[in-house]
DNA sequence: CCTACCGATCGGTAGG
DNA sequence: CCTACCGATCGGTAGG
């Protein structure tokens, strides 16, 4: 997990897994019995991981506005801690392969359709609340809070800098606040707003 | 570049590009002399292209407002173009190099910042024009709308979908409404508002 | 641009 | 878990 987040799951081999275990390639082979497995088994590892370091912590609050909130804090606050030294597991899957034709294409793509869809679903659920205006668009918001998080990941990690992650917050704290109910809206420009 | 683009950078190899030519593979080798040459000289054509398809018809307008709406919209249409077959070629290099220490994390650091900066100059352009906020943090709406663009190319690649790259458009309309001055703001909630 | 080669590494197999 | 091996591919060199 630690090697995918960083170089990728394609340059986690089985020779270099062995290396870094200190025992023959074929040690590792006889457990895993093709990378293919090796690389399926290494994915669902990360999912647990994402599970215990995401959404246990981020989903642990009330229903609604709360959880929606407390994804994005969470998921940021596991970018900051380092969880995975390369960052996130999932955003380097995703860019990975966005592109590539095949088996794995194809569990990513449901993977991030999925992430979607339940940030969607915390939406419908804060708007059913009241706590969200029923008028948003709950696709649009789910993918704009999803590209603060994502690029969030991506700058924090290359530029090794635990502020980028606070651009995150910020337009999170932005995003949502747009898509309060009017009556509700102390701040409707949010972070990027006028002062 | 094609191929970078899809695979990631790391799978053009010698021998590949080699192939792929019908050529043999020190036939190849004598042309960049080193792996490094290769990659060096494929990112240097990569920047022409961005050069021609993004900035030179996303800046060909007046300064400021323009100039920012126009460029967010040249980079959408170069991924809805497919310019590159595997996506922005740059937010491939992106996602690849932002772990791993090396020359090419460096220059791909340089490369972002220089493409953040280039934001915020045009942001900053807009505000001594009038057309945004003079208040507003051009360093968070860079990020918001830096991230609306990568997040856009990422999902319509990895999902297939034109209609992706419509959220990455509805995101840059409702940050930019949201950062205009608060007289000339008719609709302040932008894509994801209430209807 | 070519053939012919180098040592290293790849996924995987045979046999233990 | 091991050694020993397979054919393919890697970056690169020698010599033309």
């Amino acid at each position: 997990m630690r090697l995918a987040s960083i170089e990728g799951l394609s340059s986690l081999t089985i020779g270099r897994l062995a290396r870094t275990l200190g025992i023959s390639k074929s040690g590792v082979f006889a457990h895993f019995r093709s990378k293919e497995r090796l690389q399926q088994e290494t994915i669902a590892a990360a999912s647990e991981v994402f599970q215990r370091e995401v959404l246990e912590p981020g989903l642990s609050g009330p229903e609604g506005l709360t959880q929606l909130e407390g994804f994005c804090e969470a998921y940021l606050s596991y970018v900051e801690r380092g969880v995975f030294p390369g960052g996130c597991f999932f955003a380097q899957l995703l860019a990975e392969f966005d592109a590539p034709d095949g088996t794995i294409h194809d569990q990513v793509a449901a993977f991030q359709r999925d992430a979607l869809g339940s940030l969607e679903g915390l939406i419908e659920t804060a708007q059913s609340q009241g706590e969200l205006d029923p008028g948003v668009d709950r696709g649009q918001l789910a993918f704009e809070l999803y590209a603060a998080l994502e690029m969030a990941n991506y700058l924090a990690t290359l530029f090794r800098d635990p502020a980028t992650t606070d651009r995150g917050r910020a337009a999170v704290r932005s995003v949502i606040a747009r898509a309060r109910p009017v009556e509700e809206r102390e701040d409707p420009t949010g972070g990027a707003g006028p002062r």
